[in-house]
DNA sequence: GACCGACAACTACCGAGGTAGTACTATCTC
DNA sequence: GAGATAGTACTACCTCGGTAGTTGTCGGTC
């Protein structure tokens, strides 16, 4: 379980995007997969995959002339990665100032408050 | 109000916070308050300082051959900016999500379960 | 009046994310 | 076999955060 600050940009989180939903993807399947979002140049995918590989966090195997690339590592990980840095950053780790901090500043309606409790409570019962 | 996006770097909130708590500080004030943990150039908080005001997120005013620098913006901004930016790039904006995320993947106690649960119920108290 | 210390201005450089063009090569097709 | 196509490798460039040295200048001190 190595927890080693994943920290990924905004297109290198796309590209992860892709090849978590796609279990592994060639680099114009990905390009494709982001053509509409973004206008990018193939040559573009090409390179963030290069780089995400040099990061550790894909690898690629050989399909004929073909590279496939797969994830080395799952959202999750990026996810508990990432919110832990911000936590940290902005709460000093606190994460409960962080629940705080959602509640009095990111309008959250009513159901939505409801179904928070719900799942606090779903924890709670694990949690035993 | 205006929500434009405050991302700020590791030494860059640093900074700020050193301003948020004094209200306002010259270079040599910021560089000795981060002494401490950092051990930075005094040119590096000038070079930064500078670089956040060019950003518009500090300010200064001259006293006398010094440079006294106050924030224009507030903590609460940066980290509504910067906690939406987070939750839009690995939730799709989804704050539930996110809260769920936190409630699987990041050891909360039973304290802390109960609290947010408190923290919850006083939100929706002020809701009606 | 010469000198020193405090400060800001300017310049530089590294690494990483992002973006893409160009060059090279293996394969397919006529 | 020659040329088109597909696909990677290499190189380059911009921005930004971070880090700091060097230079210039203002003001006080002996």
């Amino acid at each position: 379980m190595d927890e080693t600050s994943h920290h990924l940009g905004d297109l290198q989180l796309a590209i992860m995007r892709s090849l978590w939903r796609k279990g592994e993807a060639t680099v114009a399947e990905v390009h494709e997969d982001l053509e509409a979002e973004r206008g990018l140049a193939l040559t573009t995918i090409a390179t963030m995959l290069a780089k995400l590989e040099k990061k550790g966090v894909v690898d690629h195997r050989m399909d004929g002339r073909r590279f496939v690339y797969q994830p080395r590592i799952d959202e999750g990980q990026v996810r508990r990665s990432m919110v832990a840095e911000l936590t940290s950053q902005l709460f000093r780790g606190d994460v409960t100032a962080l629940v705080n901090h959602l509640l009095s500043e990111h309008e959250i309606d009513g159901a939505e408050l409801a179904q928070w409790k719900a799942l606090i409570s779903a924890r709670e019962k694990e949690e035993i």
